[in-house]
RNA sequence: CGGGGUGUGGCUCAGCUUGGUAGAGCGCUGCGUUCGGGACGCAGAGGUCGGAGGUUCAAAUCCUCUCACCCCGACCA
């Protein structure tokens, strides 16, 4: 990649020849598939699914913004399908609310204001006229929602208030980067109200929970979950509890955030109700959400070389049928067998393209439904209508004695069958090598030269290590090293509760944290 | 906002040092031959060289200003 040295997002490195250096280079491509792609190289797999905006005149388009190509959006719309029923599956119900929020609303909460004052686009003109009082455009919802949850909430009996929006926010921040950190981005927004702490706690959990099932059945992404330090807590937040993965260059994303609010938007914008016994409280509110960032740690979690990999359960197209013929008459023959098993797959509702396309050759159409991150292709060639067989090959493959990758013969008579096992198998494939590429770079760090030799340049892994507590250690460990406390893990999922000494400090530690480089 | 870097057909870039007819590969269009892992031949279309000003007989190239983008850092879903 030429343009200086480094350029971690071009937009599109795909122009050249994959072989133009001819068969030397070609073995290489085989032989030297990277396992680990660095932060770089997931530029080019969003090729397929975004661009950036080019410059509109005279006054160009938002800093930052992102345009989302409609395969990416699919592999979205299908994050939102399936979140949105686990949502509603848990009793929440989905609401709009606007867009433009008063700069006042904003202010009411102190510790709100301070973390996203620098950082909002404000509207300060609008009819031609400047405004009396500016609008902020959302950030995120608590202070506008918070402001109907005071004239929605009156008595217990409107409480749980469980609501969900799906919608877009812009954040100025200081950097962008493609899907981790966009001006605007897409996302989904849980905001609830309680009569009791603990239930919102429990709603804090739930939706925790939630994400890491999502993360974990439909995007075969493993995630730890944990709570954030007060350092890293939500602005106007008690508790900041969230989800990390692991990317394939071993830097951390985290992918989720679900937060106990407490009483503090309760007490900022008047929200009460009167309990059973008749006595008036502040709600106690959570609000959570993922966002367009997840597409960015798809991408980055299970692409190759190749192109994108998407897991079978996002897959805006599941498989991608080339027929193989030479003449008019063999692609009628053939085509009437893949119309055949197209419509059969269809019926199994499974998004299949039939890429009967006749100015371009098979292996032009392989590459190209592979870098799309199609998870499964399936040809078939006058051969194998004879044979009564298709051949099914899975996004990435094994590759034969002849450097080719292995492909399954698949009979015709019960090819719905053979198919669905396919990509279950590869849904599963996809969780499992992630899982262990993760575990595989977690360790446990008692020694604060190791701990910084783990981080030295561009160095990251999950690393569990003690530390006593403060936050100026953390920031002090962060100084020199990079790395940040991702967040204090869940019993479950982190290492054996077990006291120590502070990696840094040598003080004493209840138990480790886990540490990384992050996004 | 600090430190680097880059703006030239749709994409990736060469040309700039040393001023003199705007180039290559890929992509695109047409025709023909091909077609089981990225085909080939021939013919073609396509560029205010980011913008403004200046120096010069002459500017993609030199000077000044400006706009935008990318990378590293501070900030963050």
């Amino acid at each position: 990649m030429a343009r200086g040295a480094s350029l971690p997002y071009p937009s599109a490195p795909f122009a050249a020849p994959r072989r133009a250096g001819g068969e030397a280079e070609a073995e290489t491509k085989m032989s030297e598939q990277r396992i680990t792609p660095r932060a770089e190289d997931y530029a080019q797999w969003y090729q397929d699914v975004i661009a950036q905006a080019e410059l509109a005149e005279p006054a160009g388009v938002v800093r930052g913004c992102m345009v989302i190509r409609p395969h990416g959006f699919a592999i979205w719309e299908k994050m939102q399908a399936d979140l949105d029923r686990r949502f509603k599956e848990t009793g929440h119900r989905n609401a709009c609310f606007p867009l433009l929020i008063p700069m006042s609303f904003i202010e009411k909460e102190a510790e709100h204001v301070q973390g996203f004052a620098p950082e909002l686009a404000v509207v300060t003109h609008a009819g031609g006229k400047k405004l009396e009082e500016a609008y902020a455009i959302r950030p995120t919802s608590e202070t506008i929602i918070g402001y109907f949850f005071s004239r929605w909430i009156d008595s217990w009996r409107d409480l749980p208030l469980l609501i969900n929006q799906w919608g877009n926010v812009i954040r100025w921040e200081m950097r962008t980067r493609l899907f981790l950190r966009t001006g605007e981005f897409l996302w989904q927004e849980g905001h609830t109200a309680h009569a009791t702490h603990e239930e919102a706690q429990r709603e804090v959990r739930l939706i925790l929970d939630l994400y890491r099932d999502f993360c974990h059945e439909v995007m075969a992404m493993p995630v730890v979950r944990g709570v954030k330090t007060v350092n890293e807590r939500f602005a106007g937040a008690v508790e900041t509890t969230c989800i990390e993965a692991l990317m394939q260059d071993d830097k951390a994303l985290q992918a989720g955030t679900s937060h106990d609010l407490g009483q503090n938007f309760g007490k900022a914008f008047n929200i009460t109700f009167q309990d059973a016994a008749g006595a008036r409280d502040y709600v106690w509110q959570t609000s959570w959400g993922v966002s367009t960032r997840l597409v960015g740690a798809l991408i980055m979690s299970h692409s190759d070389d190749d192109g994108l990999v998407l897991p079978p359960r996002l897959a805006p197209i599941h498989v991608a049928i080339v027929p193989i013929f030479k003449s008019p008459a063999e692609k009628a023959r053939v085509g009437e067998v893949a119309q055949n098993i197209a419509g059969l797959l269809r019926d199994d509702g499974l998004s299949v393209v039939l890429d009967d396309r006749d100015d371009l050759r098979p292996g032009a159409k392989y590459y190209e439904w592979e870098r799309k991150g199609v998870p499964l292709r399936i040809e078939i060639g006058p051969r194998d209508v004879e044979a009564g067989t298709a051949l099914a090959k899975l996004r990435f493959a094994e590759v034969d004695e002849r450097g080719r990758p292995r492909k399954e013969e698949l009979p015709l008579g019960n090819i719905g069958l053979a198919v669905g096992r396919l990509l279950d198998g590869f849904q599963a494939l996809l969780f499992r090598r992630m899982d262990e590429r993760t575990k595989a770079n977690t360790v446990l760090v008692d020694d604060w030269d190791e701990f910084r030799a783990i981080f030295a340049d561009q160095g990251s892994k999950f690393v569990y290590a003690h530390w006593d507590g403060t936050t100026e250690t953390e920031l002090a460990i962060k100084e020199e090293t990079k790395a940040t406390i991702r967040l204090l893990p869940f019993a479950e999922d982190g290492p054996p509760a077990e006291p120590g000494a502070c990696i840094k400090t040598g003080r004493p530690s209840a138990r480790r944290v886990l540490f990384a480089k992050n996004y």
